[in-house]
DNA sequence: CGTTGGATTGGCT
DNA sequence: GCCAATCCAACGC
């Protein structure tokens, strides 16, 4: 069992805190007593004063949770079917966050693989709504504290140099796609497909 | 109060 | 490559 993060950790701006979850290790001890587990190789930043991000235009009861203290879970309903989640970055009372995209699956590789309908480890966390998924995780988690003992926690792993971090664009969205605020790293075969973010020039080289 | 479209995914052409 | 699935927050009237 790793060492959880701090809360000064989450209490920095938001692409910060996006690069540095590259490495470190979502946990998940479910109700039926099985501890998931899944290293972070892709996350993006959205601040407050960012046309992409959901807290652009001020609080509300759906993003509440974003402008509350740094280091809880931001739990969002999608597209009619589909949870995403975001750790709570910066100051309280600041409504950003960092989206987590995809990550490689270490434990309880079985319950993910029930839970998601495939056992191809590399489709079972790989995109922001699978890893939900994968991880149980929905709207009842919404606000539940990432830096104390309890059903999610995010725990240290080993740092991912600068060498190996690769950033682009933000993936999804239409507005705010000049903020090259996605990190991943390079290479690594579970971050996300993604998709072509509108505007990009044709032949642009993958963003990784 | 009605409309619109979204920080996605998986299945089909 | 295209599109349906399926809910609901945000916004306009």
């Amino acid at each position: 069992m790793g060492r959880r993060l701090s809360r000064r950790f989450f209490a920095r701006p938001a692409t910060e805190v996006a690069r540095d979850l590259l490495g470190t290790v979502l946990v998940r001890p479910t109700p039926g007593g099985t501890r998931l587990a899944a290293r972070i190789v892709e996350a993006e930043a959205y601040e407050e004063r960012d046309p992409a991000s959901h807290s652009f235009r001020g609080e509300t009861a759906r993003n509440a949770v974003m402008f509350g203290p740094p280091g809880r879970v931001y739990v969002y309903f999608t597209y009619g079917m589909h949870f995403c989640m975001n750790a709570v970055t910066g100051a309280e009372g600041e409504g950003s966050a960092v989206l987590i995209r995809a990550a490689e699956p270490l434990e309880g590789l079985e319950e993910m693989a029930a839970r998601r309908g495939t056992d191809l480890v590399h489709l079972l966390c790989s995109g922001p709504a699978r890893l939900c998924r994968a991880f149980d995780v929905d709207r009842t988690l919404n606000g539940v504290d990432l830096v104390a003992p309890g059903p999610l926690m995010i725990e240290r792993g080993r740092s991912v140099p600068d060498a190996e971090v690769a950033s682009g664009p933000r993936v999804g969205i239409r507005r705010g796609t000049e903020r090259h605020w996605r990190f991943s790293i390079a290479g690594n075969p579970f971050v996300s497909p993604g998709r072509p973010v509108a505007g990009r020039a044709p032949g642009s080289p993958p963003t990784g």
